[in-house]
DNA sequence: GCGGACTGCTTACCT
DNA sequence: ACAGGTAAGCAGTCCGCG
């Protein structure tokens, strides 16, 4: 189900649009056909008018030398390319005038230099306009992207040689992609609507969404900073506009190896592609086998649904021919770890078995194999994504395996099989392949199709095209959008040692050795337990903060002297006060749009359920990008790097929660714990809750917000380690050992029990008989232990992910890894990301493979250590004692 | 040559 | 390739000890 379909944009009562879409839908399909019959690229290039199609991709194509950009036409559920027609070149920019320029003979002869001229730039890191000479290329690959002999790189090589050291010679823009430079000059909107009119690549308008943007604009955000409003506009327009319903079909392959446990090498591809299987998004199921040798005689009875059409080849190329009409035709190819195993070994077999390159439709990358038409989609890469991992999918699941993810997230697996893959019967094979490609499938299309929702709003956010989105992390993201709006804005991006230079680096002093600069707070808890307890929070503290304060690389430390004034507590560093920086309104804007209007639209009951779901979506994404806006400013990797403004932003963060916990005091409540954004109250008032909130809102800027408020709470001496009980008997559980997933199921159900027991705890009163249930809870696990009562020993296992390959721990060697080393003596192969079970046992190294070891090597004393170091973490804030506790029961077991 | 105090490494978690 | 802060366990080192 889509939020607004087209027909919903072109009403059936709107004659005109009506006509004269059905006229270019007609010449279209002739004309697409008359290309499709010329070409040898089986890909349609649009035709010279093409109705409203969503803008999904743009690339660079060499043997055109052109821009194109990817439409997919939701009607006839095609893609179209449409390439360049505006005459817009490469080019990079440069401190160097013209002239000289024109005097590095390796530039001025390069064959693929076409022009210098001069342009002006805003340089917002000393706020002035400067001239800078644009360099013009014939193709993007001559401005940088070969090993040797660019531009970019000629220019610093050989200026000295020539100039001397008169200045330092300077690149701009040059590491820009060449169709992302066309998407910002052009200000092109990925993931928007396009149509295509007398061969021109024009937007769509929707009247109806532009009246609700105007709206929303003028409800909802009347009193937001006026110089925010042309940014929460652009915004909004991206994200109301409708969603496509992206017709796919997911992909896997199966592939013959002699060697159990090998999977062949992708780019020797020395064996044949047995079997495939493609799920499309309308129900179309298809399993693709291949008639072998080592299977003659064999029953060619598939057992499987009659709606799953089985074909069999007795031709591997024949086989492989079906899979690329599919490849051909459908928009989008769904695959999970298409980039590195199945499109990668389609396009080295294909060429193994004879077909020529043009014949095959994947366009090999060094990383990322992309389709010539569609537009292919590698869910690994999406699910590998931390920031997705994390706040999209809650954690849900920890290892990137097509199993564990869909697992996690549908509640289904991959068909477990006993024997390897070459020696399963027909029907074994297809039903494994198949159930793969379902489930891929599936990944994509549960939960209202949120995967690829949350692409497109990504793509839009992004700025990016959607393959890019998919396999790029966060920063990359923001990278994107940030570059667009300095070009939108005529700013000259600088390059990173451009910001460090002038802004410099930290001053403060990290808790953290080997961190760059001082972080958040954590206030010491107060033991105990605690009735009543409200925890408030600031939405979004740090974009909040980098709004209301304008932070961004042009503000902080700018050149203007009487800005000097305006410092940031804590630090030596001052804020401007007289221009908004990039960021601030970026990050401020989108921050504003998810607190104010779509996180409270995806809670509103009284929308329908297919909008809610959008917006839905809309604010997970936002959220994602929120929670990395700050991270980004500190982190080397990215382009705006600006060491200044992680600072300031933490610091400032450190006196709002200070001055806050200093608040709450004055009015007479108890904070009891607080986290970086989050104060813990006890038991306060309604009033007082409504004093401080206001007190936030008048002398911060900023919204505090009761975010739960637990029956109870109890908290441990330790931080970041607490239990809270909902007034529904739900709890929640922060970093106590006995939730962490490493630790053995044995223990882990205790845990659960114990946290189950709490639950039902209702009032003060009830706590004493509630702490003799736990200290039979705690007996029973100690008393189970010591007698050796465990049931299977897997359950006594540590599961410890590897952080990075055995061979590389050279300054200590942790269990796990000597648990993985004795693993690998046995010849099973351990990577980096492997999770390593071990148990703990009493001989030498004192921990086996759980694999490996028997019960009785196990040192059930280890385990009762750890049992305690769990327990302690509650037990020390219920007044209990652990050794007390397995005091009576060592007198129990006497009697 | 042994053991306790200490530091550093590593993982998992919190915001 | 977003950040820093905290907890915990273990590995390894240093130093005192007649």
């Amino acid at each position: 189900m889509t939020l607004s379909r087209l027909d919903d944009y072109f009403p059936k009562d709107n004659e005109s649009v009506k006509t004269e879409l059905e006229e270019t839908s007609g010449k279209q399909s002739h004309e697409a056909k008359k290309f499709r019959e010329e070409s040898n690229d089986l890909g349609a290039r649009a035709p010279k008018n093409l109705p409203p199609s969503y803008f999904i991709s743009a690339t660079y194509d060499g043997d055109a030398n052109l821009a194109c950009i990817k439409l997919y036409d939701p009607r006839s559920k095609r893609i179209y390319k449409w390439y360049d027609n505006t005459g817009h070149k490469p080019y990079c920019l440069t401190n160097l005038t013209p002239e000289e320029v024109r005097k590095i003979p390796r530039v001025a002869d390069h064959p693929g230099f076409e022009d210098v001229e001069t342009v002006e730039k805003y340089d917002a890191l000393h706020d002035r306009m400067i001239k800078v000479t644009k360099i013009i290329a014939k193709d993007p690959l001559s401005i940088g992207g070969r090993p040797r002999g660019c531009i970019r790189d000629i220019i610093p090589e050989d200026y000295p040689r020539i100039f001397g050291s008169e200045k330092e010679p300077k690149v701009w823009e040059a590491a820009i992609k060449y169709y992302e430079c066309y998407i910002y000059d052009r200000e092109l909107l990925p993931g928007m609507l396009y149509m295509v009119k007398d061969g021109d690549l024009i937007p769509v308008v929707d009247e109806e969404a532009e009246k609700n943007i105007k709206e929303i604009l003028e409800t909802v955000f009347k009193d937001e900073p006026k110089d925010l409003l042309s940014y929460l506009e652009s915004w909004i327009r991206l994200l109301e506009y409708p969603a496509a319903d992206m017709k796919r079909v997911a992909l896997d392959i199966e592939v013959y190896s002699p060697i159990a446990t090998r999977v062949p090498d992708a780019e020797e591809a020395p064996y044949p592609i047995i079997c495939a299987s493609l799920v499309d998004s309308e129900g179309k199921k298809r399993v693709l086998l291949l008639r072998r040798e080592d299977r003659r005689g064999e029953s060619e009875e598939i057992d499987l649904p009659p709606n799953v059409d089985v074909v069999f080849f007795n031709d591997e190329k024949a086989l492989v021919s079906e899979i690329f009409k599919a490849l051909d035709e459908y928009p989008f190819v769904i695959t999970f770890n298409g980039d590195d195993f199945d499109l990668r070994y389609l396009y080295h077999r294909a060429q193994k078995i004879g077909f020529r390159r043009e014949e095959i439709p994947i366009d090999p990358g060094r990383r990322v194999y992309l389709l010539r038409n569609g537009i292919h989609i590698d869910l690994y890469k999406f699910f590998y994504n931390r920031s997705i991992q994390v706040y999209a999918f809650a954690q849900k699941y920890r290892n990137v395996t097509l199993d564990e993810v869909a697992s996690a997230i549908l509640g289904k697996s991959k068909i477990e099989i006993s024997k390897p893959i070459s020696e399963l019967s027909y029907s074994e094979l297809a039903r494994y392949c198949l159930n793969d490609a379902e489930i891929t499938l599936e990944l994509t299309s549960y939960n209202d199709d949120l995967v690829m929702k949350l692409l497109l709003v990504l793509t839009r956010i992004s700025k990016m095209p959607m393959e890019d989105v998919s396999r790029q992390g966060v920063s990359r993201w923001i990278r994107s959008f940030m570059q667009y709006e300095h070009r939108r804005k005529n700013m000259l991006i600088p390059n990173q040692e451009d910001i460090i230079a002038v802004k410099g680096k930290t001053t403060t002093k990290a808790i953290i050795k080997g961190k760059k600069y001082k972080g958040a707070i954590v206030v010491h808890p107060v033991p105990g337990v605690h009735f009543n307890v409200a925890v408030m929070d600031f939405q979004s503290l740090y974009p909040s903060i980098i709004k209301v304060y304008n932070l961004g690389y042009q503000s902080i430390r700018c050149p203007h002297e009487e800005c000097r004034r305006n410092i940031v507590p804590g630090t030596d560093h001052w804020i401007c006060t007289k221009q908004r920086a990039l960021e601030s309104a970026l990050i401020g804007s989108l921050r504003d749009l998810r607190v104010y209007w779509y996180k409270p639209r995806s809670k509103d009951k009284s929308l329908p359920e297919a909008k809610r779901n959008w917006y839905d979506v809309i604010q997970r994404a936002l959220k994602v990008i929120l929670n990395a806006s700050y991270g980004v400013f500190g982190a080397e990797t990215f382009d705006l790097y600006c060491p200044p403004v992680a600072e300031a932003t933490a610091a400032i963060g450190r006196e709002v929660i200070t001055q806050t916990i200093r608040k709450a005091e004055e009015l007479g409540i108890q904070v009891l714990y607080g986290d970086t954004d989050s104060i813990f109250l006890k038991n306060p008032s309604p009033e007082q809750i409504k004093m401080l909130a206001e007190w936030a809102e008048k002398t911060l800027g900023m919204e505090l917000d009761v975010d739960k408020v637990y029956r109870y709470a109890v908290l441990s001496s330790r931080k970041k380690n607490y239990l809270g009980v909902f007034e529904d008997g739900s709890v929640d559980v922060k970093g106590l050992t006995g939730k962490k997933r490493h630790i053995p199921r044995f223990i882990k159900r205790y845990f659960d029990e114990l946290e189950k027991r709490l639950a039902k705890v209702e009032s003060p009163a009830e706590f004493e008989e509630a702490k003799e249930d736990i200290k039979k809870i705690v007996q029973e696990c100690y008393y189970k232990l010591k007698r050796r009562e465990w049931e299977d020993i897997n359950d006594l296992a540590f599961e410890v992910v590897l952080g990075k390959s055995p061979e590389t721990y050279t300054k200590t060697t942790p269990q796990h890894v000597k648990a993985a080393r004795l693993l690998e003596k046995r010849g099973v192969e351990i990577k980096a990301g492997d999770l390593i079970r071990f148990v703990k046992v009493t001989k030498d190294p004192y921990v086996k493979p759980v694999e490996l070891a028997s019960d009785e090597e196990i040192d059930a004393d280890k385990y009762i250590a750890y049992l305690q170091s769990t327990f302690d973490q509650i037990l020390d804030a219920l007044g209990l004692d652990f050794e007390k506790i397995i005091g009576l029961t060592r007198l129990e077991q006497f009697m």
